[in-house]
DNA sequence: CGCTACGTTGCAAACGCTTACATATCGACG
DNA sequence: CGTCGATATGTAAGCGTTTGCAACGTAGCG
């Protein structure tokens, strides 16, 4: 067996140059096919593969790909760097994964230094804290694709979020409720998105078209945790004149609710309705109502933009809105006639 | 501003050798205080940040580790994934993540040329597919480190999956339960594991402790997904003589039995237990009785281990048992009394 | 005062590949 | 037939680090 073979080796038995290996192996044009056989032939036997760290430092390109996060943990994230992983394998690049490079972490600097010669794009995820951020990898030309956030420095895949807001109001709106709660906050960590705002408007909008005004009290903060939805759930249902149903801006808050629930012995959606937002992958098991956002797809967009913007096709369109729908389950139902 | 500062800068700047620099930088000794901080400032006031395709070329080595799993949808794998993740950041190491080398995509050999030359070391996860390519990994004196099938070859990180098999059946057992379900299954996407073989002699061996005798028309596949386990528990449950309990080798697996037992209007526990395997996040939420694994813990033990052994420590041992703990919420309750 | 030993630096050779440029071959065309 | 264009291959100059080895003080020692 002995040590990895080289494209040297490569070369002597094919008995051609390293040039044409290299060209050979990458399908260059200007090689011909018997030559091109005969050192995939050698490569084959040899066990030959090219040592991606001389490649990248000889031809500038990595073939990799960052994928910046606030956060892991979340379903949501998971999910999209799944979608993302998926296309990636398929067209042979890889995937580099950071939360480093948020602010409140370390300096902004650091976004570009923690990539920095070491991936041909970026896919930025949840990408509000990097608007900054963003405008410096545009500056030194690393080809980026914001998703979730709406960014102005690069093309953006995301959804209309106030839209989604208002799909789930109005459906408890719907069912007759009329005193509707909203669960949402800030992300994660702490940092400020304007997702939250939008679906807040949505929100808003649909309670005006109805004529009722947003009542701040039901306004509450569940960290987009399924702990933080149940405890903010058990507040805001032991108080005096409660809500009969709630929209969570995710579906993750929304099991908070729905545990919350139980242990007070509510029944969903019975006496109170609950309604999420993602489509969780557990949400049908559970029976929540939810807005569903094509969370894997859109991580299969990201990475097939990048693949093509790598691959020198023009970016397409700046800004690719995502479809979303409304899935109603079991979690919401009209409310208790009192 | 320009562009990227390379070494050299930094060594005219500092007044100093290229060598100097990046030894300097990399804490070498032999290196006089004052220099250092001459060239670290210098590197700070250029920006400079050595390029690590040039320096992995130089050196041999990536400061990457790689993980391997043969899927990576499932909670268990996301989590782990962010357990690896949260060590390796701060470690200052990247992760490279694969699918590929499975042995049912293309053939083994693939798994070293995966990440040939690219990582440091191999973290093989649910890596029983592996074990030939594992031998092929210690031939090429590349680290590994299994996680969550002991292997032979290599330092492996895992849990006493009999005895969990053990631990929910016995559950069970002391509830009443005298006919009780078992969902498994090969694991997604085919690979052949022995983890649910395990499982499989834990229940067992529980109900032998009764002198129960094992009725294979309770045993039943699950496929490890949600949707799979909804299925299997629909056909298990409009059975003639089904059983009063079930216990599920993944939490997943188990949210698609209480999803069924929801839609065929069976009461949980009343009528029908259902104990799962993981703690998944959500289990807390849908009061799911379950066999809790410390999935990200492990996550982050592999990395240590890794980074240990990269770091020239001595592989401390060679298996390294998790401890397992059956916590019980609302899904599983006493049988109806007959 | 000459040596040795050690801490500190610089020199220059890899590392394994990519690619601009030069060279060679071969038909076709005027 | 000579020339040109297109195709095919080789030559060699990098790419930005790391690191073995040599060189250079400087201080301690006999």
């Amino acid at each position: 067996m002995a040590a990895k073979a080289s494209i040297v080796d490569v070369a002597e038995r094919a008995g051609v140059s390293v040039a044409t290996v290299s060209r050979a192996l990458r399908n260059h044009q200007y090689v011909a096919e018997a030559t091109r056989a005969r050192v995939r032939e050698a490569a084959a036997a040899l066990h030959y593969v090219a040592d991606a760290n001389a490649s990248r430092l000889a031809s500038g390109r990595s073939n990799t790909i960052g994928l910046l996060a606030p956060i892991l943990t979340s379903w949501y994230t998971s999910e999209i760097i799944v979608g993302v992983e998926e296309v990636l394998t398929d067209v042979g690049l890889d995937l580099l994964i950071s939360t480093r490079g948020l602010p409140h972490e370390r300096n902004e600097f650091t976004l570009a230094s923690a990539f920095r010669q070491r991936v041909d794009g970026v896919i930025l995820v949840d990408a509000f804290v990097y608007e900054s951020g963003a405008r410096e990898l545009m500056k030194a030309a690393t080809p980026a694709v914001a998703l979730g956030e709406k960014l102005d420095a690069v093309p953006s895949l995301c959804i209309d979020n106030q839209l989604g807001g208002e799909l789930a109001t109005r459906h408890l709106l719907e069912l007759g409720h009329r005193r509707i709660g909203l669960m949402g906050g800030p992300s994660a960590r702490d940092v400020v998105s304007t997702v939250p705002q939008q679906r807040t408007a949505g929100y808003a909008a649909a309670l005006a078209s109805q004529r009722i005004k947003v009542d701040k009290s039901l306004l509450v903060d569940g960290g987009f945790t399924i702990e933080g939805g149940r405890r903010s759930a058990r507040r805001l249902l032991s108080t005096p004149h409660p809500p009969t149903a709630i929209f969570c801006m995710s579906d993750e808050m929304a099991f908070g609710v729905l545990q919350a629930c139980r242990e007070l012995g509510i029944s969903v959606p019975g006496e109170f309705s609950v309604i999420g937002f993602d489509d969780h992958s557990v949400a049908e098991a559970v029976g929540l109502s939810t807005i569903q956002q094509p969370v894997r797809q859109m991580g299969n967009l990201a990475a097939r933009l990048m693949a093509d913007v790598l691959a020198g096709h023009d970016p397409v369109s700046s800004y690719h809105p995502q479809a979303i729908t409304l899935i109603q389950r079991w979690s919401t139902g009209p409310p208790r006639r009192s």
